[in-house]
DNA sequence: TCTACCGTTA
């Protein structure tokens, strides 16, 4: 539970009542009921007043005291409850975060209209629009429009907002966006002193309309929106800093966030928590370091929330051992906070700890949920553990009664089939009740190309080109078998089938963070200013790689080669290039941290193994899937990734994408 | 009497 939320709501405190003395001393529940039996019993009940500030005690007190059943009961022993009644019962009804009673609001609001006692007025109308809004009942909600409209109360501006965000929660933004237009309007003609009230309230409005578009995915128009905005909150950020960041955008919200803050607009608690996923997705671990002491410095307090995103962060930028330090540092932890290190640990190679954390999460009764169990199968697949990885696989499905998803069965084909159990992952697929996705099929191909089954792996192929026919995937990793067998004229007939189906292979990207600033290489990319020294770097490096006896697996190479133009000399691979600039553009020993869109290939992975020794550097490289720990010749994965199922296998569970078009 | 909008793991 936020403690922001709670504070926003202390303003609805019982309401004293000058009329009713006894009712001014009720703090609770128990008080007023006791007020209650005894104007019952009085016969004061009778008087609308002291009934409407009864029920307005019980509609509308804060969450711990209020008591919307009561608040019913009230209400229908009304005789002929006065439109303050009828307001009051409506507007708490569908204020209510109860699924049904938003639509009780409704039904009241109906019946308030047949009783033909009472006419709605300006208060009663942003009730029930809120609770159409809330129950998504744009009919209507439209017909209420009509019936503002023949009651005058179009230029109100609580009606307005609400019809507005009436229409923006039905997503209907057109018309939201004609009504906000005309509030908008409105707004020059206020008298001056109601000027600011005015600007506040509808920054909110404006937010509203941003929030609409994000919900619709139309980042466009709510960016537009955004950019014309006279004042921005910082709601206002947030809204754009996660929308992007939700929608993979991750740079733009790295630059939005920068953008703010370059505006003087201090983040919030809200701001952290949607900035540090596009942190983490680019691995950008020197703003996330910043966004950690931020929030230790203007004592954010660091809840289970933003403790998971901290969580995530560190894993995802290389720091497990800041992530574990975050998470033992936590107050409280929920089921994201542990799965969050349960993965970062398993993509970190960390099984054993990963497992041991699933064991403290059971200790801590926290229900492990799905996720839970795609982090600890992801953590059996990179260690080998087949046993315990089917142990708790079937624990999951007949135990706990958590329903495994195509993602579960994933990590089991993957498990299995790197254990050189490839009859066994083929059954597995054959068994399952959900029919095999692209991602189980490139498992058990990547599995075939490992242990050279290529009887298999040509059917699994053949599948997955019926399956997937634009999928780039599927040619690349059946190319990738042959190659690995030597079978050079099987390699250039899938590569020509791709050139004729116009196939193209994700370019293959790494990233590295050099104070603050990202730079971007792609394979064979020379467009960065300094490409000269980089190039030269290149070269003396596969110089110092052959004096101590490397001989480069050329054939990794030029499969990652977009075109085939195989006699270039400069074909590196967009991670080597990257520890190259990061090499000539840091002091000695300072480690380096690379993040890459797909799986690491096999000569760059023995060779930056040799390159840390000959160097002496720590290289942390990011996969698509998990991390490499150079250090001293060797890697952290255990040569997990030798013969790497395929470059553009997405992996089960965890998987990096950057975000960009791929 | 009506005050809204933004958040973590896969």
């Amino acid at each position: 539970m936020n403690s922001t939320i709670y504070k926003a709501n202390t303003s609805t405190s019982p309401h004293p009542s000058t009329f009713f003395p006894e009712l001014r001393t009720c703090k609770t529940m128990r008080d007023l009921k006791q007020v209650h039996a005894k104007m019952i019993k009085t016969g004061r009940i009778h008087d609308p007043l002291a009934a409407a500030e009864v029920l307005r005690f019980c509609a509308l007190s804060d969450p711990p005291q209020r008591d919307l059943k009561y608040a019913s009961l009230v209400f229908n022993d009304m005789e002929q409850p006065n439109c303050f009644s009828w307001n009051t019962i409506i507007r708490a009804l569908s204020d209510s975060n109860n699924d049904n009673e938003p639509l009780e609001a409704l039904i009241l609001f109906c019946q308030m209209l047949l009783t033909g006692l009472v006419e709605p007025n300006r208060f009663t109308f942003p009730s029930a629009l809120k609770a159409c809004a809330r129950t998504g009942r744009l009919e209507e909600g439209k017909q209420i429009h009509g019936m503002v409209i023949k009651y005058g109360f179009l230029s109100d501006e609580f009606v307005l907002s609400n019809l507005v965000r009436m229409y923006v929660t039905c997503g209907v933004m057109n018309d939201a966006y004609i009504l906000f237009n005309a509030s908008a309007g409105m707004e020059n003609l206020n008298e001056m002193n109601l000027e600011k009230r005015r600007q506040e309230g509808n920054v909110v409005l404006w937010n509203v309309m941003i929030d609409g578009y994000v919900r619709l995915g139309n980042l466009k128009a709510a960016k537009q929106l955004f950019d014309k905005m006279p004042q921005r909150s910082v709601v206002s950020w947030n809204s754009m800093i996660s929308a992007f960041a939700q929608n993979g955008l991750f740079k733009e919200a790295i630059e939005l966030f920068r953008d703010m803050q370059m505006a003087n607009v201090r983040p919030n608690y809200v701001t952290l928590v949607s900035v540090l996923p596009a942190i983490s997705r680019l691995g950008m671990l020197d703003l996330g370091n910043w966004v950690h002491l931020y929030a230790e410095k203007i004592k954010i307090e660091i809840d289970e929330v933003l403790g998971s995103a901290l969580i995530d962060m560190y894993s995802k930028c290389g720091s497990i051992e800041k992530a574990v330090q975050v998470f033992e540092s936590l107050p409280q932890r929920n089921v994201i906070t542990w799965n969050a290190i349960i993965s970062g640990l398993a993509m970190h190679g960390q099984a054993k700890k990963a497992l041991d954390y699933f064991s403290r999460m059971e200790r801590a009764e926290v229900a492990p949920s799905d996720v839970t169990y795609i982090g600890v199968l992801n953590a059996c697949s990179h260690a080998g553990l087949v046993h315990e990885g089917r142990l708790i696989f079937h624990h999951m499905a007949r135990i706990t009664g958590l329903e495994p998803r195509i993602e579960h069965y994933g990590c089991m084909v993957d498990l299995l089939g790197r254990a050189g159990l490839l009859d066994e992952a083929e059954d597995f697929i054959l068994q399952m009740p959900i029919k095999p996705d692209d991602v189980i099929l490139k498992a058990l191909l990547g599995a075939c190309k490992m242990h050279g089954n290529i009887e298999m792996g040509k059917r699994v192929a053949e599948l997955l080109m019926e399956m997937a026919p634009n999928d780039s995937g599927s040619y690349v990793a059946l190319s990738n078998m042959y190659a690995s067998l030597g079978n050079w004229e099987a390699v250039a007939r899938v590569r020509l089938m791709m050139k004729e189906l116009d196939i193209r292979k994700d370019p293959g990207c790494s990233l590295i963070e050099l104070d603050g600033i990202i730079h971007e290489f792609l394979v064979e990319d020379d467009s960065h200013s300094s490409a000269k020294e980089i190039h030269l770097m290149l070269e003396e490096m596969s110089n110092q790689l052959s004096l101590v006896g490397y001989k480069p697996d050329t054939t990794q190479v030029f499969l990652n080669m977009d075109d085939e133009d195989k006699g270039s000399a400069l074909c590196y691979h967009s991670e080597k290039i990257a520890v190259a600039f990061g090499l000539i553009s840091t002091a000695p020993k300072t480690p380096l941290r690379v993040v890459k869109n797909l799986r690491i290939c096999d000569d760059c992975h023995s060779s930056i193994k040799l390159i840390s020794k000959i160097y002496n550097r720590r290289i942390t490289m990011r996969d698509r899937k998990r991390f490499h720990q150079f250090e001293n010749g060797s890697c952290s994965c255990m040569d997990y990734c030798l013969n790497n199922p395929t470059e553009s296998v997405t992996g089960c569970g965890t998987s990096f994408a950057l975000g960009r078009s791929e």
